[in-house]
DNA sequence: CGCTTCGGATACGTCAATGTATCGGATACG
DNA sequence: CGTATCCGATACATTGACGTATCCGAAGCG
């Protein structure tokens, strides 16, 4: 009999079994949400799937592998679109205009604010996790940073911050700390406005609004 | 038989019961900070703290009650240094140094940031605790505005942010988005040298460099 | 100092969630 | 169309957390 070596790589993937991992990942993003990921079970997954816990255990070991997979997932998909929201300018950066476009994907869905801060968390306690979550992280911030230093000279970056990587720091940094009150406050709108002031101050010297004279 | 009207505050505060409250505050905060409110048994706390579980339950009804006080108790206590912080200088508001010790009261307990972040996805899905999360925000947001306001003429602030009120919001989003970074790397350090060079760059036009006449 | 009240410990019943072992229908494939 | 394999359903045993009812020592109070 021969021992199936690397099980993870050797389990042929059937049409079935992608339907349904697809269909956990999209009620546990639910669930999730609705009710936070430490208040939720492996069964009320799989009933909001539609499935009983059987086909659970057939996809994932634990929930916290299921929690990691959706993550990745979703996180994959945002930070694709935010590259797409990047590249649609011309060579020339039109700050305000992305900075729309932007803060647009970013704020789009207040139900993946709440996964993924319940994400981080989770990512806080366990080094792995939190990788997984700096790189994603990075690849966002790196995607900014390329935009801004592509670029330069037509607006001046802010000096104090150091350069596009740190502005592009700066933007990632206010995404994060408009999101908090965003998730208290729920109003998606003030947020958005609030995000782009933020963003406009921070990449524009003297923000977008001439400075009066001394 | 006297019917006991409103039971919370009839109840006589014993020395012994304050103490035991006290230590099961203590505890429970060490245990969330370890292994954050979502792993927690009630029985957990109650061991961290050397109690039985007849202890707890003569104190607080549920977990969520007792993290409640918990945050409270603690959210009061970093108001209050914040507030002192901001106290420390004259009539004149010397934004590096007001900058410097704030930003060493807030990062200073990596183990609070973690568990406020846990209270807050918390309170994202209950208004009632999201409100209390929403007041001691409020409260910060106030005290850093009052002291913007009252230092008024000496720094210009920058136009975007809409006056000293809207200053003090970017402070309170750069505090956040400062600590979703801090919650990750665990570099209090640099967390603390990047709060210091956002803050600046949001409060002062041109980011503590002098601007270059055009 | 003695009585009363309080507060934490103990013991018990209950229940929900977990992981596993097994079964049978569905699916892929020749 | 037949067959081998896969995958999700079902049933079961186990565990651990919960809440309560009761008890006893300690603290307050005269």
């Amino acid at each position: 009999m021969r021992v199936r070596e690397t099980p993870e790589t050797a389990r042929r993937v059937t049409r079935r079994r992608v339907r349904t991992r697809a269909r956990l990942l999209g009620a546990a993003f639910e669930v999730f949400a609705a009710k936070g990921f430490g208040r939720v079970s492996i069964e009320e997954v799989c009933e909001a799937a539609g499935f009983s816990r059987g086909a659970f255990y057939s996809n994932f070991a634990t929930l916290d592998e299921l929690f990691f997979a959706l993550y990745r997932e979703r996180a994959d998909l945002i930070a694709a679109q935010v590259a797409d929201a990047l590249a649609q300018d011309g060579p020339d950066l039109d700050v305000p205009a992305s900075v729309d476009r932007v803060t647009e994907v970013l704020l789009l869905d207040v139900d993946w604010l709440l996964v993924k801060t319940d994400f981080l968390v989770h990512a806080a306690r366990d080094p792995a996790v939190a990788q997984a979550l700096l790189d994603h992280r990075g690849r966002l911030r790196e995607a900014v940073a390329d935009r801004l230093s592509r670029a330069r000279g037509h607006t001046e970056l802010p000096a104090v911050l150091g350069g596009a990587d740190g502005a592009a720091r700066a933007v990632v940094a206010a995404y994060d700390g408009v999101t908090t009150q965003l998730l208290l406050d729920r109003d998606v709108d003030a947020a958005r406005g609030w995000l782009k002031q933020l963003l406009t101050a921070l990449l524009t010297d003297g923000g977008g609004v001439p400075t009066r004279k001394p």
